[in-house]
DNA sequence: ATAAATCTTTGACTCAGATCAAACGGGATT
DNA sequence: AATCCCGTTTGATCTGAGTCAAAGATTTAT
């Protein structure tokens, strides 16, 4: 079912190495880390974890996307939380998986079991600081969209995640203060509704809207343009640019 | 302007002393940061920090209430936090507050200024640790409340409040099974309605909707009395009792 | 006590987004 | 080239929650 192991990546090489949970540690640490590390891909649309199912590694996400997601009963779900290169699955401490993440892409995790990653944890002090840190990081991302979820109207929510996403986009390709980009959606229509608290209709009509009025180019379904940055801020309802430009 | 200064209390006998982020220190390590402690008092409705400005202090609720909220620049708000007693406010590495911080009673904090804070911390993995196992709760409660405020009705969302406040309440008299309970509401509608992302019109009119229905007995506008928690629980739509019972 | 200020409830009406339904488009399969 | 499949768009209609407005209930001030 899965796709094969990759040959292993050096840490000093890893594409991550400076954003992941091990960002702080030092040569000899990395070291450590390299003898209980092991890779594993998953297809696009694979489920990676199950809520409530007893998670025995943890690990950081290499390349491709995955999401966190909620479910009621009753089917209705929502996204708590995009992964990112760089993002760290699991929570050390705990048995149980508390949400469901699957991977959007094709994707590549570099994981540890649970208990020796906690036992390193525990004699290295650079790793649970930095694993703090993106916490932290987590948890302002996470509140910022609890204003959204809450607050928002539909249309603020589309520019809001069309922010998110260029935000990302442009830190990966540093080139100052751009005033136009463009990127591919790396989701569908129903895993934008289900991350803005919408249905899949409302997210076209509203991305059809935004189209209409010139905010964003769209090439078929996926590749945006967004001819101006400052608009689509405005768009969001964001009282500043959040530091993006300059 | 503040209330005054209490006496300073003892970290031995402190009432979070098992809670805050102080709980895994060991005697020792409590000295040292009773040398850097100190206390503040707020009032009702008192602010006690504004977003965007500079935090010079961190701190943990000892007693009452606080409120994290973010607004826009028209006005509307969400709450993104509700702060308890043992919760930690401020985050350290970071300048400036990202939320405004209420006290929606009167309120005490034991607090640290910044700079001893962070070096205490850096010395000490028990307070890292515990810093961490706190922010990683924090940040399954706002992904809970994401979904609350994504997905779930009105009638859902009153429902899974008042099921967070039992909960609290609960921990606090540990009795074991008990299938009703009686507590205060420690907001106000329109305090409710900046968590629950409706307006407190629409808060009103469902708390008499579940008064009505006999999901909740209330007396005067505070006091709540819950005679069947499960059904309380299952009007928030939760597909579990989330260990409460038993 | 009376008045003023809050906070809360309730009613009437509106509207943004949901729901139900149908058609469209592009890539893969045959 | 025709068919299927899946994601997407668009239309028509419905409805849950918002808005606007007024009155009731509590607490605080005079």
């Amino acid at each position: 079912m899965n796709a094969p192991i990759p040959a292993q990546i050096s840490c000093a090489t890893c594409p991550i190495r400076h954003r992941a949970v091990c960002a702080r540690c030092e040569t000899d640490e990395l070291e450590a880390l390299e003898t209980i590390k092991y890779y594993r891909s998953y297809e696009a649309g694979q489920s990676i974890i199950w809520s409530g199912d007893v998670m025995n590694f943890v690990g950081s996400v290499v390349s491709g996307i995955a999401t966190l997601t909620q479910t009621m009963e009753d089917g209705r779900t929502q996204m708590v939380g995009l992964l990112l290169p760089s993002d760290f699955v699991g929570r050390p401490g705990r048995e149980g998986a508390a949400y469901n993440v699957v991977a959007t892409t094709d994707l590549v995790m570099c994981c540890f079991r649970k208990k020796p990653f906690e036992d390193m944890m525990a004699r290295t002090p650079h790793i649970a600081h930095r694993l703090l840190e993106m916490t932290l990081d987590e948890l302002d991302a996470a509140r910022e969209w609890m204003l959204v979820l809450g607050r928002k109207t539909a249309r603020e929510k589309i520019a809001s995640l069309l922010t998110v996403i260029a935000r990302r986009d442009a830190s990966l390709t540093p080139k100052g203060a751009v005033n136009a980009m463009t990127f591919d959606l790396p989701l569908t229509r129903e895993a934008m509704s289900d991350y803005l608290g919408l249905t899949l209709e409302t997210v076209s009509r509203q991305m059809s809207a935004l189209k209409k009025d010139g905010v964003i180019v769209l090439e078929g379904k996926r590749r945006v343009t967004v001819p101006d940055l400052g608009r689509l801020f405005e768009e969001a309802g964001d009282d500043s640019d959040g530091g993006f430009l300059g």
